[in-house]
DNA sequence: AAAACTAAAAATATAGATATTTTCCTTGAC
DNA sequence: GTCAAGGAAAATATCTATATTTTTAGTTTT
């Protein structure tokens, strides 16, 4: 009721904390491995870096601790969590678990409007030029969150939030060990489209089982070629 | 090497940091309930309850906020998450699907030693008097750490430490509703000791199948007591 | 070379300043 | 009279700067 215009209240953008800011900052830094593994996070130097206050740091830092990203030791301050070859074979097995999971639900649940989304999230994908080894930083990250969101549209319909938080977290967790070997992976000799492409047809034919099984495949390929480039770079990931 | 006799170094207690021990007595609080849900989170007020400064208190809760404990909301502070009937049917149902993952691969890789933490864990739940009413907080707090133990030592080797770490945060979830309901569930026409005992015997026959479906059950039930309990008391979950 | 001491660096905690949000009261319109 | 709008005042959140403790690194001594 009252009148239609009121406040404008278009939502402009949320006059965020900077807290949240350096919270922000401080994921992609750490995902992207600008920041690297293990590297040592002192607050007093983060807080010149990012032009805010030890304390918002600190904080979000704090925050970054349950997201498995960093971890932080009584007294001796903080660092950017660290990683191992085992530890991707297990990221690796437990996100293909549990994505299953999430896929077939979302391939049951499924309406049209959910269909329509994921075809043009795989759309938008593959006329992407792809993080190829031409590509800037920009259009990498153009690339990285374009394949979030067309696998992300995939579990949607789960119909359950904590399962896709979970999926969300594991999907953090591989793009930084997709990050770590970027710049030591070869100009791909893989055809990602191609698999984007029949996970896509597989679920638009509601056959979980095979799409479960091209998920798993394509998970595992990506685990095998980071392997193998720190492998070639001796880009020591030590177990 | 030198004198055996220098410092006595027996492990006191590591002298954690005041936001350490925040952190615990403020997860402990909000698991239990002593902090209800949706319970506005003043930093001052929390200050003075625990007799640490506000910097520690921040950061504590802050740390709370990816455990799914405590919400924060730019400019507008914290406050204990929230809870439903959906959102318990969700988690309810995520993890039993999770657990079972683990279980099974728990079953797959276990030892006789595994299979003896198990015994152990089982046959010291079972000779506890149990949560009813008649017994104290503190009594309450054990049997609660004792059926945990169980539990955990069922999944422990799962051989993934992922899979594991997000069958604990679910776990933890759980028990916030658990204590949610705990004052208003009935004196328990229900025999805990007797389902935990057919689990185990299932695990140590390595009966994979039988135990999760064993698991499905002990979950749901808890569940539906805790719905029902709710709509007794009219303590409302609001949906 | 190992232990003990010293000085610098860093983490942690406190207190106080600033800015935002909420509350509550007043005012005005229907 | 009731409801909404406006506007202080209080409460609260956020941030900075400072002080205290702990760790680390370097140096000396045994």
């Amino acid at each position: 009721m009252a009148n239609a215009v009121k406040t404008i209240d278009l939502q402009v953008k949320t006059p965020r904390s900077l807290t949240s800011q350096a919270f922000e900052s401080l994921r992609a830094d750490i995902i992207s491995c600008r920041l690297a593994p293990m590297e040592k996070l002192r607050v007093h130097a983060l807080s010149e870096r990012y032009g805010i206050g030890a304390t918002a740091i600190r904080e979000a830092l704090s925050r970054l601790v349950s997201d498995g990203l960093v971890e932080a030791t009584d007294q001796k301050g903080f660092r950017v969590c660290g990683v191992s070859r085992s530890e991707l074979l297990d990221l690796t097995n437990t996100r293909i678990e549990i994505e299953s999971l999430a896929l077939t639900k979302s391939i049951a649940n499924g309406d049209i409007e959910w269909e329509a989304e994921a075809i043009s999230a795989c759309h938008r994908l593959s006329r992407h030029s792809g993080p190829g080894p031409g590509a800037t930083d920009e259009d990498k990250e153009t690339w990285s969150k374009l394949h979030h969101q067309f696998h992300y549209a995939l579990l949607a319909k789960c119909s359950s939030p904590w399962l896709l938080n979970i999926c969300e977290l594991l999907h953090q967790q591989s793009e930084r060990y997709r990050h770590l070997a970027e710049f030591a992976t070869k100009p791909s000799m893989r055809d990602t489209t191609k698999e984007h492409n029949e996970l896509l047809q597989a679920i638009l034919d509601r056959d979980a089982l095979l799409a479960c099984e091209l998920l798993r495949k394509h998970f595992s390929r990506t685990t095998e070629i980071l392997l193998e480039a720190y492998q070639t770079a001796d880009n020591s990931l030590v177990a």
